[in-house]
DNA sequence: TCAGGGACGATTGCATACAATCACTTCTGT
DNA sequence: ACAGAAGTGATTGTATGCAATCGTCCCTGA
């Protein structure tokens, strides 16, 4: 049962970083933002007065930001020296995908109930039909911007999607750990060159449908299979060495690794 | 194979919160340890003016603290209105120990991979025998704890070596996530009135003693089966009703609850 | 008696100014 | 020529002061 597309679709994509809200948080999530997109280079020394500058602040903002983007692992600070942005946690990149599969699970299976209870009248949240036509909007941006062939944003809209999930599950603790890793999973897609596929993105209407049917089970296990083919993808495309610690995810990255050299790459070289 | 316990092992259980240390990063700590511990309770509102004057600083580290604490999920504020302490997270308790299952379960492997790595001689990191001493320092002192009967201190031991584990597997990124994943957890002990069994510290030797073995996956099976069980005991103490997102920990949790009343207790009491 | 509007108090948000600390350079002595 | 130490510049850490904003109380009017 999809909710009325009155609201404007496209509008959803933007307002997720917050631009020019006024707050100190938007400073946070400006830095963020410049060092997801690779403006702010790893080992980059980062000067309070320099980034005040930049962003047309004082050193106050400037300071309070980088302390939550220190608690978040975006920047290495030392006292009385200074800041550096840190490096791109890649060796890490099969461990928190796996966290994200175990986070993102549980976030579905809670939304799915939710949406179980809601439609028995049990409850009646007022933020759920916001955030489900959020959803709604952020599936038909995505639609567009996959039928223009335009793949760029599909990451940002992709990560909206999930934490818009956890959203739906109702819990902001959950929430909150997914976004954090959402943003290192972000950094390390935005570390590798070449452009993320497609094929995953049908998946979220199938998984979305499975939260509205109300069916948690089904939510939990269509979603651990994206994020885990999400993870294999990655693997398989920045070519990590080392075996990913799920025994599942390390056999089909080998065994898609073995046979020939890449499906997708016109002649394959051994 | 035991590190050589000739350092003060007890030091290791104060600095690792970090008085007075000047940092305004002290102050985050300071304020967090007092909602962990209760000092500040739920929905307290939290004046700038009244913190700055509580741990004798101006407003302006008071300010960088909350926004560190809000971001960690501790303090729940609205621009220009004020800030209040968040409620504890009972709810996200089963998916709180979840990911911390899937958190601790790599870095446990990783260490013990690291281990592995050591003693074949490829590497040799300065930081591993400071804190694989430590770890032994804790171990002590939390065997002292157990032999006095002093349960109390347990809980803040128990984290730190689970906090260690996570230094020792060399990931700045997971541990980061483990240790704002303990805070909550140990907040939501602080919710519990009963006090928490002695029966899993045991297993913190087991488990160190894998990674020093360098088997990889029998510290990772290990530190799976304990973390899970402090989960179910969890569950089982608190009374969650709902069911856990794992079904083998559901199971476990409903077969326990369901013959004997408790164990523990003297005298049985449906 | 109750609804609506305006003023006041309180608190946050921000900018400026100053003190403390550290890294680097340069100077001196052997 | 080199080692060590003091000085200097830059940057962070903190305090104070002021402006913007919100919640609340009271006052006015019907």
């Amino acid at each position: 049962m999809p909710p009325s597309p009155d609201e404007p679709a496209l509008a959803a994509v933007v307002p997720a970083g917050a631009a020019a809200g006024g707050r100190p948080a938007s400073v946070q999530d400006a830095i963020r933002r410049d060092i997801i997109a690779g403006v702010l280079t790893p080992g980059a020394r980062v000067t309070e007065a320099s980034l005040a500058q930049r962003y047309d602040v004082s050193r106050v903002p400037v300071r309070e930001a980088l302390r939550g983007l220190e608690s978040e692992g975006f920047i290495d600070s030392r006292p009385h020296v200074g800041s550096r942005v840190a490096p791109i946690p890649v060796p890490d990149a099969d461990d928190l995908f796996a966290v994200r599969e175990t986070l993102e699970v549980s976030t579905a299976r809670s939304a799915a109930r939710r949406a179980a209870a809601l439609y028995s009248g049990d409850e009646s949240p007022e933020d759920w039909w916001r955030i489900r036509r959020e959803i709604a909007g952020l599936l038909d941006a995505g639609d567009a911007h996959v039928a223009a062939g335009d793949l760029d944003p599909l990451v940002g809209i992709n990560d909206q999607i999930h934490i818009a999930i956890a959203e739906l599950s109702g819990s902001a603790t959950m929430t909150r750990l997914l976004r954090q890793l959402s943003w290192k999973i972000e950094w390390l897609y935005a570390a590798e060159v070449q452009p993320r596929g497609k094929r995953l993105w049908p998946d979220h209407r199938v998984i979305v449908g499975a939260i509205d049917a109300g069916d948690g089970e089904r939510a939990a296990a269509l979603m651990a299979a994206h994020v885990r083919e999400s993870r294999i993808g990655y693997l398989l495309r920045y070519g990590v060495t080392t075996p990913s610690s799920d025994p599942v995810v390390a056999a089909e990255v080998a065994r898609r690794r073995a046979p020939e050299a890449a499906p997708d790459r016109p002649s394959g070289r051994t």
